[in-house]
DNA sequence: CTAGGGTTAG
């Protein structure tokens, strides 16, 4: 407090430091620059005065002055070049304008380079504008021999000098020589803090950040209030942390320091988009709105800004309102970035044909050729379906970077391509595109979706790698992919492993458990869940009942329904319901699941009858399976699934008219069945079979292997149940049907190619029929293997004649 | 100052 400088003396009547008015703010501002002039010029005094030009006439530099004031680099050259010997001062002034513009940067260490070569020593204020030079191009090289020319000319600790120095270290990513920059410098302003704390904040390094602007309080001269630039860079940060509070009360002391009017225009625009980009990160929509609404010039950043807040929040329409409004008030503020961000909301919406629109206006706007609008366009093609709109819009892109690649992987994976989705991560790796958590992210529910282990378990070698496998969503990725690769218990070492777990986390691991029919270990997760403070939310408790149903739980699945909204207060959405009766038929309540659906307060949509008909399948229940039949029709049935089970209904009881009459109208309104396949990795390579499959090269041997195994199977009292083949064929060509099932002719290569210590592990796109269910559980005796099959529903593990399901398949 | 790709349930 004693070293008060003349601004603090003249506000003493001011109010107290915390909360500095305009005046006082403003007078420092001045107050930096006479600061820095003095501490400049006493340096100054070491070089010696500017030489004169000889031979240059005082009209042509005056000329020089008034192109370089204008902007017309290239004639001031003109006039520079005709100057026989320039001095430091006529060098400074090229090389300040060259440098202020960052496509001239280049020319203006080229002419640096000249005044050393021409024996003219750089003075304090060359070394600030080679330096800006040298951040505009990133050029860290020239910039430390610049630092050492620095050195040399005794100016590197000069205020102007150190703080470029400062500055360009930051923006060439040496943080370290920055932070050593600041921490060496004689005496430090409000700039050389605010240079040092954007460094830390665009580095991503928060605690550094923090504690700079700490210390920065700490500070006792109250010129170092912080001014809009500051608070510029400390907003993300808090943004990024989610601290409301904290970003609350910087909101707080931009009003009191009035610095949200400052005079300078862009101070305001920034200042004020960072404080509603903050709010709308922090979830705070309606203060977000505030803001904006209160700024009285916005730029498109501040727009997109507003709207990207609200796309995070998921108000997609809210968003697109916004994006509308935007548009009305024409298209200056229209930018690529708020693009994306509609984008984002058509792909949330479901909305196609917005999207296309935007996709014209993105062509139209000229900005087609941006990346971020792109890579969000692509992933709009994709989750709307068109995965070839996607693949081609990909193949266009001029520029590809890791995102491209992460949203073409993950666009395959979710059009159920996992296969090409390797593809393409192999062709990212071809070019050199390197692969993050987000990627990898997206590639791991490929193995998940295969169930090919030996490329999940590569997978996780290659997150290791690359030091990405603490990370929560790898480590989901990890464990939902064990799970549906057969190994649990992996999926459990995962889960004890990693640092930290979220709500993802748990319920992965309850549905892992569920698919196994482990339904008492998913009931102790879910209670040790609880004893750890972890609130379940509604996917937690569809993963629960889904567990309990597979798990035969029909009293605990009741009971953890009840409680869902008793003690937890949610309220059960259709899915539940739908679990709800596949848990009651499966048991074989079917009854009871008939009077739950009528007593339900949602109208039950197709999905909760479709539960119903497949047990009326499972139980050969005809009576309540045409009425069920008959609901699903009124309601219209949703893809191809229903339409295969409605026709196994009559074709089970015989009646083939109407099964075939199904099948018809599946094929008029377009549904096509997906065929039945099935496939086992061996040796890390995928080998997979429909039914009747001959394509195989060890076809012959398969089939003779199949064949003996069912002359064998037969002598143990084995009937083909034929009640399983869809189509109305003679007894003895139902059975052929049935045998080559896709999943029998897996197995058989598996006993083939696999030494008989060895798990078969086959995966099939579909559910098991009953049929192959009975053939397995024979195999795994008359074998004695060990086999596990999963469907498209659960896992069955077959062991010494017995199926884990208990036969509730 | 803004922004694109990602994990769970049926």
């Amino acid at each position: 407090m004693r070293h008060r400088s003349l601004a603090s003396a003249a506000s003493a009547s001011a109010p107290p430091p915390q909360m500095p008015p305009l005046l006082l703010v403003l007078f420092h501002f001045h107050w930096r620059h006479h600061a820095a002039r003095r501490l400049s010029s006493t340096t100054a005094c070491l070089h010696p005065p500017p030489l004169q030009h000889p031979g240059a006439s005082a009209s042509l530099l005056l000329k020089l002055q008034d192109h370089i004031a204008r902007g017309h680099l290239s004639r001031a050259r003109h006039l520079f070049d005709q100057i026989p010997s320039p001095d430091v001062r006529t060098y400074n002034d090229l090389i300040r304008a060259y440098s202020s513009s960052p496509t001239a940067a280049a020319d203006g260490l080229h002419l640096y380079r000249r005044m050393l070569r021409h024996r003219v020593a750089p003075n304090n204020y060359t070394f600030p504008f080679t330096l800006k030079a040298c951040s505009a191009l990133a050029d860290l090289h020239c910039g430390r021999a610049i630092h050492r020319h620095a050195i040399h000319a005794g100016l590197h600790a000069d205020l102007f000098v150190s703080t470029a120095l400062l500055d360009m270290y930051v923006k060439c990513a040496c943080l370290p020589d920055a932070a050593h920059i600041f921490a060496t410098m004689p005496a430090r302003d409000l700039v050389a803090w605010n240079a040092m704390l954007a460094g830390y904040a665009h580095h991503g390094m928060y605690h550094h950040a923090l504690a700079h602007f700490h210390s920065m309080q700490m500070q006792a001269q109250a010129r170092l209030r912080p001014n809009a630039s500051t608070l510029v860079a400390l907003l993300p940060l808090l943004a990024q942390q989610g601290a409301l509070a904290q970003g609350t009360s910087v909101h707080a002391y931009c009003i009191r320091a009035c610095l949200h009017r400052n005079r300078k225009l862009t101070d305001g625009v920034l200042l004020g988009t960072a404080l509603l980009d903050m709010y709308a990160k922090c979830g705070s929509l309606v203060y977000a709105r505030r803001v904006f609404d209160a700024m009285p010039t916005r730029n498109e950043v501040t727009w997109s800004a507003l709207i990207g807040g609200f796309v995070l929040c998921s108000r997609m329409t809210q968003a697109f309102l916004l994006f509308k409004g935007m548009l009305a008030q024409g298209l200056c503020f229209l930018s690529p970035t708020s693009i994306a961000s509609a984008l984002r909301a058509c792909a949330a919406l479901d909305d196609l044909r917005m999207g296309e629109q935007l996709h014209a206006l993105l062509a139209k706007s000229g900005v087609h050729a941006d990346l971020t609008a792109g890579n969000s366009l692509l992933s709009m093609y994709a989750k709307a379906g068109l995965i070839d709109q996607a693949i081609a819009l990909f193949d266009e892109m001029a520029v590809k970077d890791t995102v491209s690649y992460s949203a073409l992987v993950s666009g395959n994976v979710q059009n159920g391509r996992a296969e090409e989705a390797f593809l393409v991560f192999k062709k990212m790796q071809a070019c050199n595109v390197e692969p993050d958590a987000a990627t990898m992210v997206s590639l791991i529910p490929a193995c998940s979706h295969l169930a090919a282990l030996q490329h999940g378990r590569c997978s996780h070698g290659s997150v290791i790698i690359r030091g990405l496998a603490s990370q929560t969503s790898i480590c989901n990725a990890l464990i939902d992919m064990y799970a549906k690769c057969g190994r649990i218990d992996l999926s459990r070492q995962v889960f004890n492993m990693m640092p930290s777990r979220d709500i993802v986390s748990w319920n992965t691991m309850i549905a892992g458990y569920g698919i196994h029919g482990l339904g008492k270990e998913a009931t102790a997760l879910f209670l040790e869940m609880n004893n750890q403070g972890f609130p379940p939310d509604g996917v937690t408790f569809i993963c629960l009942l889904s567990a309990c149903s597979h798990s035969g739980l029909v009293m605990e699945g009741k009971h953890w329904f009840h409680v869902m909204g008793r003690r937890y207060g949610l309220t059960p959405r259709m899915e539940h319901y739908i679990c709800m009766v596949d848990l009651l038929s499966r048991g074989g309540f079917l009854d009871e699941a008939y009077e739950f659906i009528q007593s339900m307060p949602l109208r039950a949509d197709v999905r909760v009858w479709v539960a119903l008909l497949g047990a009326c399948r499972v139980y050969k229940n005809i009576d309540l399976g045409k009425r069920v039949s008959r609901m699903i029709q009124e309601l219209g049935p949703e893809g191809t699934g229903n339409f295969v089970l409605l026709s196994n209904i009559y074709s089970a009881a015989g009646r083939f008219d109407e099964a075939a009459e199904v099948r018809i109208i599946q094929k008029v309104q377009g549904f096509n069945k997906s065929p039945g396949c099935s496939w086992i990795e061996i040796n890390g390579s995928l080998h997979a079979f429909v039914g009747g499959d001959q394509s195989h090269p060890q076809s012959p041997e398969i089939y003779r292997e199949l064949d003996n195994i069912l002359v064998g199977i037969k002598k143990l009292g084995y009937q083909p149940d034929t009640s399983f083949v869809l189509q109305d064929l003679e007894e003895e060509e139902k059975e052929k049907a049935l045998i080559y099932h896709s999943e029998k002719l897996a197995i058989a290569y598996g006993i083939l190619s696999l030494s008989e210590d060895k798990t078969i592990f086959v995966t099939k796109n579909l559910r098991v029929c009953g049929d192959c269910h009975t053939v397995i559980k024979h195999i795994s005796l008359v074998r004695r293997r060990a086999i596990i099959v999963r469907d498209a529903n659960r896992f069955h593990h077959f062991k010494n004649g017995q199926c884990s399901c208990g036969d509730f398949w």
